[in-house]
DNA sequence: TTGTAGGCGTTATCAC
DNA sequence: GTGATAACGCCTACAA
């Protein structure tokens, strides 16, 4: 007959809940919902049910968050770290429980986790060697910083791309910014200015490439002919704009599975531990915004 | 001391989980995880925990889902359904084991059950107005059909705008698609492929507004001065555009802070049952792709 | 083979 | 007020 168990009682016997616990910053970016949706047709088939937690940003919320889901008796966690967390013993404590640990994307050096990267100075050496072979000598980079250590690698492709082909590596062409589109335009104002202004522009972020892009051509200047623009993120919008904007796809629903993945292996191994770090390669995706020849 | 109760078997014995279960089709879709945040940011803070599953479109997968959240014991479930969902008996069983049930945007009217959704009928009328009110004579409308009531709406409002207009309605007018760029611009082909093509077009998808004004802009029309455009949805891309295109936004976050505290209200009446219909208002969003004036 | 007791970690209840 | 005990629903293990 149709018999349904109480799967709360069998969690509580078996001490095993099948719930796994994500978070993420937001929700709702276009980035953290891809992982998840991997995350979550890796999981359900395998008969885990998957809880969501966002950070806003800040190591408050993703202490207690982290605090919560093991009080829920989660079997794994998979996280991105908050753009503020300094300190590592939330992560320590998930450890010493031996809860799975899992990071994606923007990550820590934690014994005993395991993380699932792109490769951020890759994909940034990729676009900015593109550019470089378009023709652009010039190159300014929009950066968010180095509190995460996506970004400052991000910043060490482009600085490296810039080196191996003997260009001028010029520190007024780094900007720093704030990942939205006024903060983009800001920043392409303030490189136009410049005495010897930039013939193309890196962003880390596909907002303050769009914002560069809007704010160039407001003022009349051609893109790509007069500046090449390449973002990083592959944000939809990217693609559909009237001139799409070349970036730097992270293969978010990818890399969810392959979370995942590490996940079910960690689980598994009961008597071992597992430490795995997977550094997936991003995929340049040229298009409009960077097409000269 | 630093005592961390076991929530397991604290839910067994209270019959509490503490646990929402969300059912939509893609997590990944803006509208959805927007909508996601936004009940998880009402929940949070209230001791929940939310669980997040995928139907993609499928009907099948909705009432595996359902199963699976009810042995869960989740303690209530708030669903976008799918697109293909005929039956309802998944539904009134979650009601049968007197799980709030709450619907929101796609919804179902089954007795006992609560919704949350917007007025579509109203954004259609208002946009079609606007419309109107730009000097446009002829509104061709891009329709998903009938299949979810959202759609039927949409056209419904269409209509009624033209025809309080004292406008023509004309069926040739009326395009049927699936809401993806290619199939924007097969629409838009065929429409001004016919003796009197239209002077706007009004979707009910942003997918087939962008992919319209691809082709037309393509084919030499200038938007908005031969031909305005609006779509529905308020995708992010369609405000990033160069030029931004008018749209229909659907207050997800909105939406699912209220869907939520539908849950809670229904959540907390232990002793009676409450039955809730919320319908918000869409806002329409003026930008170039139908600005003349 | 079939059946029954015990225990997972809580809390609520009841006896002291 | 304090402290032991049963019960939440299930599974496992052991006994009949």
């Amino acid at each position: 007959m149709n018999y349904k168990p109480n799967k709360l009682a069998l969690a509580l016997k078996k001490g095993r809940s099948n719930i796994v616990g994500v978070i993420v910053p937001y929700i709702n970016r276009a980035f953290f919902s891809t992982v998840i949706r991997g995350i979550e047709e890796e999981l359900w088939p395998k008969g885990y049910n998957v809880i969501i937690c966002q950070t806003h940003e800040t190591e408050e919320r993703e202490k207690e968050t982290i605090n919560d889901l093991i009080n829920t008796q989660v079997e794994g966690i998979i996280i991105s770290i908050s753009k503020s967390t300094k300190s590592i013993e939330h992560f320590e404590q998930v450890v010493k429980k031996d809860i799975p640990l899992i990071f994606f994307d923007r990550s820590l050096d934690i014994k005993l986790t395991s993380s699932v990267t792109i490769n951020d100075f890759q994909g940034s050496y990729d676009a900015t060697q593109h550019l470089i072979e378009q023709g652009c000598k010039r190159i300014a980079h929009l950066t968010l910083g180095n509190e995460l250590e996506i970004y400052s690698e991000r910043f060490k492709g482009y600085k490296k791309a810039i080196e191996d082909n003997n260009l001028i590596f010029d520190k007024n062409l780094v900007v720093k910014l704030m990942s939205n589109v006024e903060e983009g335009k800001r920043a392409a104002k303030e490189l136009m200015k410049l005495n010897h202004p930039p013939d193309a522009i890196f962003s880390s972020t596909d907002y303050g490439a769009l914002g560069a892009i809007k704010w160039l051509k407001q003022k009349g200047y051609s893109i790509p002919d007069d500046i090449c623009v390449v973002g990083f993120s592959n944000e939809p919008f990217t693609q559909y704009m009237e001139s799409p904007i070349s970036s730097v796809d992270q293969t978010p629903l990818e890399m969810g599975r392959i979370a995942a993945k590490v996940f079910l292996e960690q689980s598994k191994s009961n008597n071992m531990k597992i430490e795995k770090r997977i550094i997936l390669s991003p995929k340049l995706l040229i298009r409009d915004s960077s097409s000269k020849l």
